[in-house]
DNA sequence: ATCCTGTTGGAGAGCGCTCTCCCGCCGACC
DNA sequence: GGTCGGCGGGAGAGCGCTCTCCAACAGGAT
């Protein structure tokens, strides 16, 4: 407790104003900084502000402000509405599903009521979560903003999170969807909340996302396996269901046609570890003589080099692999993943940079920014 | 924009009084179910509410009630301050310190101003942290209370959590600590703010925290690898300035001399991969006919256990070999690590429990919980 | 009938802040 | 000397909600 302030209660802009025999009005200029105001009297206020120990009370401020400078940073994922067409619901582009089955693996723990564990665990075990959240709060931090963390991977957690924002307890979302066709992106903009998503929704909504150039990415893998000398090259590909899985196939298949490839053996898998490797499986099955593999992302790419060693094939010498996202998982690969980069700290930063410019313009148009991958040549292509 | 709400903005309780045909006062006492209301104008307000599309304002509630409904979740770390004594700052159970130089690896990307990146990245690099959100997530959502995230890693990051403290905008802090000697929870405390702490903190403040039993821990795994015949058994200890590393090895050390061993070659580590292979090589060192090993965490296991690998030495035949925390990283080791298990979920979601409890009961005392470990056995042990 | 108790709805006072007015003062210009 | 513009400060009206008080009324006991 700080002392001469009233009774109890933490001091006000009133109490201030008292201790520094001005109005109320003079020292919220003072604390905003707003307009002029005389440099003797400034003074005044900031010892009275020291001296009673004011913090303002941001429910006051927002109140009459409308502003929470705070955002919500949702996790999405399909959920438990019936799903519309394909069951599949893969995970999106560095979400890993983590089916994994290992005995024992934390998962859900005991005692828990909303029995979500399972969906935030799987979040968290990718680590491109944590580059969002990185990127993310290095950019609101500076601004004063705060992310509130929210899952929302039913739909009654949906609606929590669009009541969340109505409430204005904060300005706007951030949205990473781990899979396609969630429903949250719609269900924002059709309240009129501000929001901005990472990476392009499946089915086309009015609303800025920030993106990945996959085809550009997925050219960058293939002309280094090209290049390279390999020959026999096939792909485990992402989710067909899922953008990013659908641009990076079109983008490999693309440039490796262009330079007389036009058949490529592909295998489906759902960007996590177990899938690729029992997508090389299926491939070796069939093509036992590869020289060159690219994966739609670096976890799947372990799997395939685990298969690979067992099967006694050296990687690169037998066959070059190529991973996407340069994830954590390619640098400790053994061998180390040659890998297209994706920005993903830059890509969040932006994501928040484009909401707060919604924020502060509301009437400006919605935009999208697209970023450009690079390849990172490492041991194993 | 909902239709017969005045001018442009959102609906208030006004609103709905209006077109319920009651007071203000009764329609909130409808929303928050607060006395008796007649059914047939608890209808009618809910027609209303419908009607109009209400929500009720979140800053306007918390003016009021003096309540945020929100949390800060803030990852602290030891940051700028000059070091005390110890230089290491070694990282605390479960949270690596990323040492790791793997080039290419995400690190803090280009062109952000906080340049804090790099911190944010070791924290998530470690599937602890996501742990600990779920078992908080969990715990707070059914209550409506949404989890602020923020970090602390450097002496202006600690006095901005105190300061959003100080505001109002969070009830209360849960507060996981990356390193011993982390400041902040006696800022937190000397400021009369509630707080909970995950793990006992190095110097003992007057802060309620969840830890864990470690020494129990530690007395489990030794009796597994003396009960598997192991008779030459080491330790990988955690770093001795961290609580944790203490009492683990405390733990096991007193066990192990229970049992007629009171000489244990110990090797510092610092919970990470990279310092469990190298305290594995030293151990090995001066030890080549080593049976058993007990390292203060999975990671350092999975490290050692590498090491071991590569000398041909096979696990859990020629060494058996048990970790500490459970983590994912346990169950997806070749072979799969024989581990004490930390129940980071429960935990956390007790850590929120404290918190809430302390908050509606403030004159309450503070206490603590402590849990116990379990071993979880697999192939490695 | 009268009184008292219990129940239910309304009036209105704030919560702490921002921001629009408005007013007083000073210097400048005619 | 008068008028006027500009600058700096105060007064006060809310922002949307909760909650205390009070009034109105019903029903039972006296």
């Amino acid at each position: 407790m700080t002392e001469d302030s009233r009774a109890a209660g933490a001091p006000t802009l009133e109490d201030v104003a008292k201790a520094a025999g001005v109005s109320r009005a003079t020292v919220s200029r003072v604390i905003n900084g707003v307009r002029n105001v005389d440099p003797v009297i400034q003074a005044a206020v900031r010892d009275a502000v020291a001296v009673t120990g004011y913090t303002p009370n941001r429910a006051a401020r927002s109140l009459v402000t409308r502003k929470a400078d705070s955002v919500a940073l949702v996790v999405s994922g399909a959920g438990d509405d019936p799903p519309p067409v394909a069951a599949t619901a893969g995970p999106t582009a560095s979400a890993a599903s983590a089916a994994s089955g290992s005995s024992g693996s934390s998962g859900e723990s005991a005692g828990f009521e909303g029995g979500a564990g399972s969906f935030m665990t799987e979040v968290f075990a990718d680590p491109f979560f944590g580059r969002v959240v990185t990127g993310v709060v290095n950019f609101l931090r500076p601004r004063g903003i705060h992310p509130v963390l929210m899952f929302a991977e039913t739909s009654r957690a949906r609606d929590e999170v669009v009541s969340y924002l109505r409430q204005g307890s904060a300005d706007g979302a951030l949205v990473v969807s781990t899979h396609a066709e969630d429903p949250l992106p719609a269900l924002i903009t059709d309240a009129g909340l501000p929001a901005v998503l990472y990476a392009r929704p499946a089915r086309p909504v009015r609303i800025s996302y920030v993106d990945l150039a996959h085809q550009d990415g997925a050219r960058l893998a293939a002309e280094r396996l090209l290049a390279r000398g390999c020959r026999r090259i096939a792909t485990i590909a992402g989710p067909f269901d899922v953008p990013a899985g659908q641009d990076r196939l079109a983008g490999f298949r693309d440039t490796m046609a262009r330079h007389g490839h036009p058949y490529i053996p592909v295998a489906e898998g759902e960007f996590t570890e177990e899938s690729g490797a029992s997508a090389m499986e299926r491939l070796l099955a069939e093509h036992p003589d590869l020289d060159g593999l690219f994966a739609a992302n670096d976890l799947m790419a372990v799997g395939a080099c685990q298969v690979l060693r067992e099967r006694g094939m050296r990687v690169p010498d037998d066959v070059a692999v190529i991973g996407f996202d340069d994830s954590r998982a390619a640098a400790s690969c053994r061998p180390p993943l040659t890998t297209v980069r994706q920005p993903v700290e830059d890509m969040a930063a932006e994501m928040a940079r484009l909401l707060l410019d919604r924020l502060s313009r509301p009437d400006r148009p919605v935009t999208s920014v697209i970023f450009e991958p690079t390849l990172i040549v490492r041991a194993s292509a």
